[in-house]
RNA sequence: CGGGGUGUAGCGCAGCCCGGUUAGCGCGCUUCGUUCGGGACGAAGAGGUCGGGAGUUCGAAUCUCCCCACCCCGACCA
């Protein structure tokens, strides 16, 4: 392709909008172009690179069976109905002003519709379904580019099976198929176990990318590979243990002391002494929940242990709850449920408040004082604890969801009546997974991983071009003609090439390519024609050779390798 | 949806507080000439509903009100 008739805007400086790296790269190469918020138009530099990962996922699906699908976008309303989930989606599905579609954010329903009185027979089955389709969801918030937007491109797959065991199967064959596409494309990646959330069914994995853009935190131990959402995860870390001797409760006048940093500072003691209490509503119904000294209380391990709707409680029903006003509510004397953290289990000799105004107690024995007290896992792990599996130090950080993987079970066969007929003539709803891989997101997030300060750094694998031939000063027939020869040698041999023909400076040329960021770039200049050579530039090392004009073939294939 | 911010040429910005010529600057773009291995130089040009609407005023990019778009933080997130 010769860039002088190739349609790359790119940019030299950062575009205003854009914060993180992959956003600003994708923006600066020229790969896509922003049509409203979180819809971006993927320009012809860009498509190749989606087009590439959209091959590596097309070729690893059709290993383990899958059958390619090309499914609308547009799905009439009423189908959606039928599992219920266009209340679930709420406001993030789109539906049609003049007419009563909506633009599908997924499939399971498409194709559950597809399968539902055509797979009839167990004989039907096992099969696994996927398309590579543009999905719509009415985002909030779209943010960081490509990475969370309105519309995007995403393979979904669904397998179809006639038992759990034979779904274990299919589960299992995305998952293998999803580690080598990951492994394929070069992405440092690492797996997420089951949180099994509001889409029911057995079991998912998560497919997850370190970065801060992501929008999921999770713990992460590099040594035995432990992953899991911050709204699970669980670490080694100790309880307050439990002094040999109880002291008496005594009541503490505490004018004004509202937090637990203000009441570690006015009684000259550490935190890791007091309790901390916060008054949530589960159902109506008040419950304490105890923290040691200052810890945050995970939502998500609290609305699990709880079950039910969990809401905090307003500050005047904080009064009539526990007579007392925030900062001085505690479990002695609380008349309804507790629940506390597990680091307090059985503590003694803790501050906490009295349940009376402006007064906390000390000498607190949970043992002997708050016997109905209930413990469970309710704090959010930290960097630096403890692995529960393996001991090493857990590693906390934001993390981008690249794919995810479902056992759906019959959730959606049964809502829609989609049966089959078993062995002995039985009808069963059908036992269904369903699989996705973000594509515009597997394409950010490799540039997340694989930039520098110049710009974007291909592997050969996803790289829109293998090559960056550039002729240094097009108004030099013999740079010209040794270029021209190169270009169309390396294609003849099948390699991708992005030639620089455009009358420009060489330091625009070498900035542009750089920005780029083909895997290896062929600088054919004067000076060094007259040795017959010319410059190969490996991007990503930044070595440099000169290669005799006759073997520059043997040479790029060499290093491309 | 809550909080903060921005909107002026393709991109990046100044001007606005304190209303008053023809709305500027850098990059990019067009033409000509010079230059040609790390974002060149000179000369001449083109390009604007100042986000939209209403208002105040003799006069609005500038003041007031409403709306819209976009960004950041939070809430939400199959």
């Amino acid at each position: 392709m010769k860039l002088s008739k190739y349609f790359v805007p790119t940019l030299k400086e950062v575009p205003n909008d854009a914060v993180v790296a992959s956003h600003v790269l994708m923006l600066r190469t020229g790969m896509v172009r922003m049509l409203s918020a979180g819809i971006y138009s993927f320009l012809p530099l860009g498509y190749r690179v989606i087009k590439k990962v959209s091959e590596i996922i097309r070729e690893e699906m059709d290993a383990i069976g899958g059958q390619e699908f090309h499914l609308p976008g547009l799905s009439p309303r009423e189908i959606w109905e039928e599992t219920g989930r266009v209340e679930a989606f709420g406001d993030i599905l789109f539906q049609i002003k003049n007419r009563d579609y909506v633009l599908a954010p997924t499939h399971e329903e498409i194709m559950t519709y597809h399968a539902r009185n055509v797979m009839k027979s167990y004989k039907d089955m096992p099969q696994i379904w996927y398309q590579i389709q543009t999905k719509f969801r009415n985002e909030p918030r779209p943010r960081s580019g490509v990475i969370r937007g309105r519309q995007f491109l995403m393979k979904d797959a669904y397998s179809f099976d006639t038992s759990y065991e034979n779904l274990d199967q299919s589960y299992g064959l995305h998952d293998k198929a999803y580690r080598k596409i990951f492994d394929r494309c070069g992405i440092k990646y690492f797996v997420v176990g089951a949180s099994s959330g509001a889409m029911g069914g057995t079991g998912s994995e998560e497919f997850m990318v370190q970065s801060d853009a992501g929008e999921d935190t999770v713990g992460y131990c590099e040594n035995c590979g432990y992953a899991a959402n911050i709204e699970v995860a669980a670490s080694r870390i100790d309880v307050k243990k439990r002094d040999e001797v109880s002291s008496d409760v005594k009541e503490i006048y505490t004018p004004n002391i509202k937090s637990i940093d203000e009441l570690c500072g006015f009684l000259n003691i550490d935190e890791t002494q007091t309790a901390k209490s916060r008054v949530v509503i589960n159902d109506g119904k008040p419950v304490l929940v105890l923290m040691l000294g200052n810890e945050e209380v995970n939502e998500t391990k609290l609305e699990s242990i709880l079950s039910g709707n969990v809401r905090p409680a307003h500050p005047e029903e904080l009064v009539e709850i526990s007579g007392a006003e925030a900062g001085s509510i505690g479990p002695i004397g609380f008349k309804h449920r507790i629940v506390a953290d597990l680091r307090l289990k059985d503590a003694n000799n803790l501050f906490s408040g009295a349940n009376k105004t402006d007064y906390h107690f000390g000498g607190i024995d949970l043992l002997r004082d708050v016997p109905s007290i209930e413990y469970y896992d309710l704090r959010s792990v930290q960097s630096g604890e403890g692995c529960t599996r393996c001991g090493s130090n857990l590693a906390v950080f934001s993390a981008i969801e690249l794919g995810h993987i479902f056992k759906l079970g019959t959730k959606y066969s049964e809502a829609m009546g989609a049966n089959f007929l078993d062995e002995n003539g039985e009808a069963h709803p059908i036992i269904m997974g369903s699989y996705g891989i973000g594509v515009d997101r597997v394409v950010a997030c490799f540039i997340e991983q694989n930039h520098d300060d110049k710009g974007i750094v291909w592997n050969k694998t996803l790289a829109p071009f293998d090559v960056h031939l550039i002729a240094l000063n097009m108004k030099k027939e013999d740079v010209v003609k040794n270029a021209e020869s190169i270009y169309s040698k390396l294609i003849e041999e099948g390699l991708e090439v992005l030639y620089d023909d455009r009358e420009a400076q060489a330091g625009f040329k070498f900035n542009d390519a750089d920005l780029l960021g083909m895997p290896l770039q062929i600088v054919v200049g004067e000076k060094k024609l007259k040795e017959n050579k010319v410059e190969l530039k490996v991007r990503k090392t930044n070595e440099r050779f000169d290669v005799d004009v006759n073997n520059i073939f043997e040479k790029v294939k060499e290093l491309l390798m």
